[in-house]
RNA sequence: UGGGGGAUCGUCUAGCGGCAGGACGAUGGGUUCUGGCCCCAUUAACCGAGGUUCGAAUCCUCGUCCCCCAGCCA
């Protein structure tokens, strides 16, 4: 019996369940809390990219399925790296993707004198120390992986040398390099990070904020922890390479008898089949010119993504769908495709585009005449309202919809063929001009009066459906065509002397010259709509007077070529 | 070779001692004025070897493979 029907009750959709919010369900049955606080961290240092939205959708949908409140917060301990540009990029990305943080958005520099204090304290306790050796000695004091460390002549030095020291570090008497204030724990810890890690650096650089206040920042082992005790966190979510870190996360809280511990959980990083997802190799592919920017439609980036007209709604989806483990992963570029054509196929409306245009002339229909045709914006969805597009004695037609030797199967436009011009007149081809080269450059062909609207009262069968715009009436359009930005699934598996960036596809942007229907004209940058019968596309921001600009969001699933290909 | 983690259909993921389930993909079919959408079906997995148990993906033992850590980055 497969017919039953679900309850009303039932909800129709149950949000999957993931390890963390199993702790988090835990947490709050036990009254833990009386709240979940979680928090974004982004360091602004670069653009947003779809690993990232993953951490997002985490981080503000525990908060939000569980009424609880997420903070954004930048991580900017690091003055030489980060800018304002960013800021505003990552605060734009969390928006779009439809998050409201609590509050205003938070700044670790906002805690850089309480974070001062916490360092004074670890002195005054006797668990840091002012450490005067050149990087390169403390990289070798610290031994390796399989040998322990040695301390540092300066382990010892007394409490009131090493506040003397940190002050005059803080007043700015030193040079950057000569003094670090390092947590004085254990130099053979078998975890490296314990071994006696530095936790403040000189640095006599600008920062984004704070201007020149500051000449020493704290390191982020110090700085993430309090930022999160500070605000108050529950549960502090970070991905898997932060583990080792999870430690030292605990001793700091510890040592300093902070009013409250907030708990640090992992989970693993997304990454994407066909691209590449780490800041620096993004970097790389902006700054080489493989790519036009950040927001290129290639990039896996949110801006990426949002000119390349991905629903926010979609990205959500997919990081619901992937789902939130502890195991290493490389999802799909097919899910994530699935997820934009699942939430576009609902809401993006039909339009007529033709990108590469085959200019038919219908003999039989008289040239000074034009017909007007009700065309609905999705003939699933009437509510989405239509609209009336031309139809006249030339069209343009796709020059993939035609064939001189039609193939088997094959059920567009050949000569002889007929086929349904939607929502309009049956057409049959007549006759093929060529060039000199060979080339099909125009069809003759006649409609069938009696087909009037795109169908006959003798019921007869025309498998082929085709999109076609009145050759006078349509605007000429730049189409942009994107495909993967890498053709292998893994683009790092590149060959002994080659890097990432030679894996590039060639192809991944070609440039077609199109046209679409003439109701478009008024459209702004942003609108996403579908061209029947070709894919998804977006008016891109460089659109101007007369000439748009179209990205191709996605195809649509192509059946046929599936078929062709088999043979 | 120190320490910390991870291995379930092709991919992602569920499972918490009791019928290995879902999604994507692939394949076949139905429907269709989009070769789209939708619908139906098929495909296909517990890293290995032992042990405990009436019963193990799950608990134990021993292996194997993979990832992370030696920044004054985060």
């Amino acid at each position: 019996m497969t017919s039953e029907k679900k309850p009303a009750d039932e909800p129709l959709y149950t949000p999957p369940p993931n390890f963390i919010k199993d702790v988090v369900k835990a947490d709050l049955a036990a009254g833990k809390h009386a709240a979940v606080r979680t928090r974004f961290p982004p360091e602004p240092n670069g653009y947003l990219h779809i690993g990232h939205a993953k951490s997002i959708c985490l981080n503000f949908g525990l908060a939000n399925e569980f009424g609880g409140a997420c903070n954004l917060r930048f991580d900017d301990t690091n003055p030489t790296k980060e800018s304002v540009e960013y800021v505003d990029s990552i605060k734009a990305d969390v928006r779009w993707l439809g998050f409201s943080w609590d509050g205003e958005p938070r700044y670790a520099s906002d805690y850089f004198e309480q974070l001062y204090e916490f360092a004074v304290k670890l002195i005054k306790l006797g668990k840091a120390y002012v450490d005067s050796l050149t990087a390169e000695e403390i990289r070798e004091y610290r031994g390796t992986l399989t040998e322990p460390g040695k301390n540092s002549p300066y382990r010892e030095r007394g409490v009131e040398e090493n506040l003397d020291l940190f002050t005059r570090m803080r007043a700015g008497e030193f040079p950057d390099g000569t003094h670090v204030l390092r947590a004085r724990i254990d130099m053979a810890h078998p975890n490296i990070v314990m071994r006696d890690p530095a936790i403040y650096r000189i640095r006599h650089a600008h920062h984004h904020r704070t201007g020149d206040a500051w000449c020493v920042y704290p390191l982020y082992d110090f700085t993430h922890c309090l930022s999160d005790m500070i605000e108050g966190v529950t549960h502090s979510i970070c991905t898997l390479e932060f583990e080792n870190n999870r430690e030292l996360y605990d001793w700091v809280l510890d040592t300093l008898h902070t009013p409250c511990h907030p708990r640090q959980y992992e989970f693993a990083r997304l990454n994407m089949t066909h691209t590449v997802m780490s800041k620096r190799r993004l970097i790389q592919l902006v700054t080489e010119g493989h790519v036009a920017g950040w927001d290129d439609p290639r990039m896996p980036t949110i801006s990426g993504m949002r000119r390349r007209g991905y629903p926010p709604a979609a990205l959500r989806t997919f990081c619901e769908r992937i789902g939130v483990s502890r195991s290493e992963n490389r999802v799909e570029f097919a899910l994530l495709e699935h997820c934009v054509r699942e939430e576009l196929n609902r809401n993006a409306p039909r339009v007529m585009g033709v990108v590469r245009p085959l200019k038919v002339v219908i003999e039989n229909y008289p040239e000074d005449q034009v017909e007007w045709f009700e065309f609905p914006f999705n003939p699933e969805d009437p509510a989405q309202g239509s609209r009336q597009l031309p139809f006249s004695r030339e069209i343009y037609v796709e020059q993939d919809d035609f064939r001189e030797e039609a193939p088997k199967k094959w059920f567009r436009l050949a000569p002889g063929a007929e086929v349904r011009l939607r929502y309009a007149y049956y057409l049959t081809c007549t006759g093929v001009v060529k060039n000199a080269d060979g080339q099909v450059v125009e069809l003759r062909a006649t409609i069938d009066p009696e087909s009037r609207g795109g169908w006959t009262k003798d019921g007869r069968k025309v498998k082929g459906t085709l999109h076609w715009l009145s050759a006078a009436h349509a605007l000429p359009a730049e189409v942009r065509l994107y495909d993967l930005l890498f053709p292998m699934e893994n683009p790092m598996g590149a060959e002994e002397g080659r890097t990432f960036t030679d894996n590039v596809n060639p192809e991944s942007l070609t440039i077609a010259r199109g046209f679409v229907e003439p109701s478009l004209a008024e459209q702004k940058p942003g609108f996403i709509c579908q061209f029947e019968r070709v894919g998804y596309f977006c008016l891109d921001p460089d659109t101007v007077k007369d000439e748009l600009v179209f990205n191709r969001t996605a195809t649509l699933r192509d059946t046929w070529a599936k078929i062709e290909a088999k043979g």
